[in-house]
RNA sequence: GGAGAGAUGGCCGAGUGGACUAAGGCGCUCGACUCGAAAUCGAGUAGGCGGGCAAAACCCGCCUCGUGGGUUCGAAUCCCACUCUCUCCGCCA
């Protein structure tokens, strides 16, 4: 949520922002129309409580001396009943004003490219070679299917499409990449390990950005006010929502594991096939509170942190800047992280990383003070996948794959695997 | 899920319809005293919103006693619903 007075003064500049998104700009103008109705009825209102509250007076001390205050009461009948009348229109015109502030997006950061869509996204490097094979190599859910650790049918028929399930050393190795991923975060990189709730209010939702705008992306739980995380991002940065945080701690860092779930809608169709996307999969989120003066700095750390699992595991990636026009909602910079993919002949997102300002702070309530004395300011949140476990699986499987169908464990995993070098052409 | 108790400022805690403009204490900050400290004494100690105003300081006003409604001229206080916490019972990995 941007700060509703930056709009009122500088609304050209989030007109420009809101343009450079691809997002309609009489956003501001509608908002900007709502807000000052809401001020004009509101000031009328506090008026009149101000009345109210000077007469309301009066009659306590004209009954406290033992006289007649019955005619002041009869006016106040009055006036409490052109009181509510007002506060129910002042009310109404609030929450629109809410509903509206809930959905600008947020200004993207003076460094990010401009660009319409993807294809505008900026390389910044790239890391390690793609293998050369020495015969045509199979996709990961071909490798899935000759191993056996991937079992795609039996997913769909417990539970639907876009559900799998990881067999044997398959099994092992999902989890062993999160133990890898944790344990580096942590005891390398200063992480705190949380082990979130996967379920979370509609508040937390809202706190980072995901209501009201994207409902039609999650799950929600029939007839309670539970909503399945799309990402650990949500209950982690929701941690110290409402909270004000001491300066002197900043930067907070924390690791977690969670499976994530979306709904897809919209993706119809598109990569149907293998652990690409899935309604449910497993991810390390890397999320940060830190002071908005290190916020640049701490992106480009956090980054740095997600690519090191990649360089750990041996897998050629590189690093691209989102453009304005493919920017998440929520950010107001974001760099993908991409994985080499054989099957694809193409770098694959992997991890997303993303500096929000104070954008879900504000919406948050997260704040800390500057100096102990002062008044407390919205930190910047960012968080970033550290990595995406299921994708990872698929990078694996498809760069370290031989021409029988087994798979070589990368030899940072292998003290996470029990010793085992190879994942077998038949390890079933 | 059932029964009971409770939710008041950073913390504890008083408050059964009008002086609550929320007592008192603790903590914290500043000052006095002291060579210094402790003790003591004094003062100050919430947030949000609107306006003055373009902004800071400051001033005025409004709102907030778990949340939302209701009764009343007037609610921390009375009524209803909900949320959460605690105790006991039931169920459960």
């Amino acid at each position: 949520m941007l700060d509703l007075k930056f709009i009122r003064r500088q609304p050209e500049e989030v007109k420009e922002a809101l343009r450079r998104r691809g997002y309609p700009e009489n956003l501001v103008d509608e908002l900007l129309a709502v807000d000052a109705r809401w001020r004009e009825k509101l000031t009328y209102l506090q008026e009149l409580r101000s009345e109210h509250n000077r007469v309301s007076e009066e009659i306590a001390r004209r009954k406290q001396a033992g006289d007649e205050a019955a005619e002041l009461i009869a006016a106040m009948r009055d006036l409490s009943s052109r009181i509510e009348e007002l506060a129910k229109e002042v009310g109404a015109l609030e929450r629109e004003l809410q509903e509206r502030l809930l959905e600008i997006p947020n200004i993207p950061h003076p460094s990010v490219p401009y660009g319409e869509d993807a294809e505008d996204n900026v390389e910044i490097r790239r890391w390690g070679e793609p293998r050369r094979f020495s015969f045509p190599p199979r996709p990961h859910w071909e490798i899935g299917e000759i191993t056996g650790v991937l079992d795609f049918a039996r997913g769909v028929k417990v539970a639907g499409t876009r559900f799998v399930f990881y067999r044997g050393l398959g099994a092992a190795l999902e989890r062993a990449l999160i133990n890898f991923m944790l344990d580096l975060h942590t005891r390398e990189h200063g992480y705190e390990e949380v082990f979130p709730p996967f379920l979370v209010n509609r508040e937390s939702m809202v706190g980072t950005g995901q209501l009201p705008k994207f409902a039609e992306d999650m799950f929600k739980v029939e007839g309670e006010d539970y909503y399945l995380i799309p990402t650990a991002e949500v209950p982690v940065t929701n941690l110290h929502r409402e909270e004000i945080l001491d300066g002197d701690r900043l930067p907070l860092k924390y690791v977690a594991y969670s499976a994530c779930f979306r709904a897809e809608a919209g993706a119809a169709g598109r990569e149907t096939r293998g652990l690409i996307r899935q309604h449910q999969f497993n991810k390390v989120e890397l999320v940060k509170f830190c002071r908005p003066e290190q916020s640049e700095e701490e992106l480009e750390k956090l980054v740095a942190d997600a690519e090191e699992v990649l360089q750990r595991l041996g897998l050629p990636y590189r690093v691209v800047v989102l453009c304005t026009g493919d920017l998440g909602f929520a950010a107001a910079k974001t760099y993908d992280i991409e994985v080499w993919l054989p099957s694809y002949g193409a770098y694959k997102e992997i991890s997303s990383c993303s500096n929000f300002g104070d954008f879900q702070a504000r919406r948050a309530n997260i704040r800390y003070r500057p100096h102990p004395k002062a008044k407390a300011a919205f930190v910047h949140t960012l968080n970033g996948s550290g990595l995406a476990v299921g994708r990872t699986v698929a990078a694996i499987l498809e760069n370290y794959q031989e021409e029988d169908g087994s798979v070589v464990i990368p030899p940072a995993l292998r003290p996470y695997m029990g010793g085992v070098e190879r994942i077998p052409a038949q390890a079933r």
